[in-house]
DNA sequence: AAAGTGCTACGGTCAAGACGTAAAGAACCG
DNA sequence: CGGTTCTTTACGTCTTGACCGTAGCACTTT
């Protein structure tokens, strides 16, 4: 997902008009509209508004933008890659769960191999689906 | 952490030289020596450039980076604020673990009281710091 | 048709991203 | 202590492009 795709979702989950975010963010409805058609970038500062406007933080707003060549499958942590090639565990393990698993981390710290992964899997499905 | 401090950080844990990130980006010295003191801002292209030099994502890249005025307590999820709040408890957690549990959702789903979210911060924090 | 709503095309401007050159620190060596 | 080399910073410049204002298009509704 590109980073104009991520600012139109955002704006039509919330069933806004440019002129909402216009409003809330001080910037105006021809460059919005140009942000949301990947014709400009923002700036960091620029970005920062807009996220606060969504109401969250850069980094989660970036979260599902992938820049030019990012997020290839190698690039998901190692350990969980491995997790969902195993033909048993791995395969009960749904998108919405690697998209959870995988922005876990601590410092740039990750679990390091599959058994970690799968046993964090287990416990955070008991807790977040009963 | 400024994303200034970030920059240098990544730099320093490998031990290069402002030169080595040069030629691996094409950037010149003199502005990279600028970004990691906090003299510009860097463009999302150039972001993107410095991530693959550091050989990671964007969006890891930015994942310990404070923007001014991000994450107020008040914007926490509900249960894991109460969490941080008790005096027991919470006292041991440090922010680099709020930042870590706050990312923790499933389809906007998340653990919902104290006694969760600090099963789980015991859980992970066992993989992830032995 | 006229008026309203929502988005886009187009040009202009000015801040600032990025660079080149040169000087300032470090560190080492004789 | 002067040289030499390696690394970082100060400074001035240029050019890009982020962002804006105005006007226009497409589509409804009255």
């Amino acid at each position: 997902m590109t980073l104009a795709e991520r600012f139109r979702e955002l704006r039509k989950e919330r069933d806004w008009r440019l002129k909402d975010v216009a409003e809330a963010t001080g910037l105006s409805i021809p460059y919005l509209s140009d942000l949301e058609r990947d014709r400009t970038n923002p700036s960091l500062e620029t970005l920062r508004t807009l996220a606060e406007a969504y109401g969250m933080t850069v980094h989660d707003l970036m979260a599902p933008v992938d820049f030019y060549g990012e997020r290839t499958p190698a690039a998901l942590p190692r350990g969980l890659a491995e997790l969902l090639e195993d033909p048993v565990l791995g395969a009960e393990i749904t998108s919405d769960w690697v998209e959870t698993l995988a922005r876990i981390e601590l410092r740039g710290k990750r679990p390091e191999n599959k058994r970690d992964w799968y046993e964090i899997y287990l416990h955070l499905r008991r807790v977040l689906e009963g």
